[in-house]
DNA sequence: ATGATTTGACCCAA
DNA sequence: TTGGGTCAAATCAT
């Protein structure tokens, strides 16, 4: 089990080397002069001096970016015995494994995967592990959107009703989500970031697909 | 043995 | 008829 300053020293670090890449793109494109590489470098810095500070200190400061309890983490693809359900963020991060899937604090159990016709990669479907326990309707959809770099695209529909969360209190009828601001727009333009989005879910909604879709980018790590 | 993933089949809406 | 979403049996991993 990792702990949840390892979460988000990986985070940072991850948040680091995407702009450290992005940065790299931008010099070996000679585009310098239409975008600001100071975002980046300052993106970088604050990066490590993040993890340095979880290093350091036995109680980080709380990263300005998320609000809630849980980051994404570097899971082993195969964690079914840890119960994660009910964190919120969904954040950068980058899977080594052929299927990458964020780990946005949910467990999630993929029931299926589909060649999509508009796209040349395929779609992996996702649910919440507690779908039966629980009657968790939570699900996600992840489908590679482009290649170079290889970009995410993340459908969450429904809400997580589950109470086996860490953290975050997430039992309540109306359902906040919340996603992290992966990389500031200016710096990377081409993601669609949301910053600390809340969605409200009302019970009158009966087909409340949220479509929070996000973008999660993995630059060329 | 148990739980997660894979993958073809099935269902349904457009 | 087609494409997207889900089901469920087979397979895999621990």
């Amino acid at each position: 089990m990792v702990s949840n300053i390892d979460h988000k020293a990986m985070e940072a670090l991850l948040r680091g080397q995407g702009c450290a890449n992005s940065l790299k793109i931008l010099l070996e494109n000679c585009e310098i002069s239409s975008v600001s590489t100071e975002p980046l470098i300052n993106t970088i810095l604050d990066s490590f001096s993040l993890v340095l500070s979880f290093v350091d200190s036995p109680n980080p400061p709380i990263y300005h970016e998320s609000s809630s309890e849980n980051m994404a983490r570097p899971t082993p693809r195969r964690s079914s015995k840890e119960k994660l359900c009910g964190a919120q963020d969904l954040v950068n991060y980058r899977d080594d494994s052929p299927t990458p899937c964020p780990n946005d604090g949910f467990a999630w159990r993929k029931y299926g995967q589909k060649t999509i016709k508009t796209s040349p990669h395929q779609r992996c479907y996702y649910r919440c592990t507690y779908a039966k326990d629980q009657n968790c309707n939570a699900t996600k959809r992840v489908q590679k959107i482009k290649d170079n770099p290889p970009v995410y695209r993340t459908t969450y529909m429904g809400k997580h009703v589950c109470t086996d969360s860490v953290g975050h209190d997430d039992t309540h009828s109306s359902k906040m989500i919340q996603f992290d601001q992966v990389v500031s727009e200016s710096i990377m333009p081409q993601l669609t970031t949301i910053d600390h989005q809340v969605i409200t879910m009302e019970d009158k909604v009966t087909d409340y697909i949220m479509n929070q879709e996000c973008d999660i980018i993995f630059g060329g790590l």
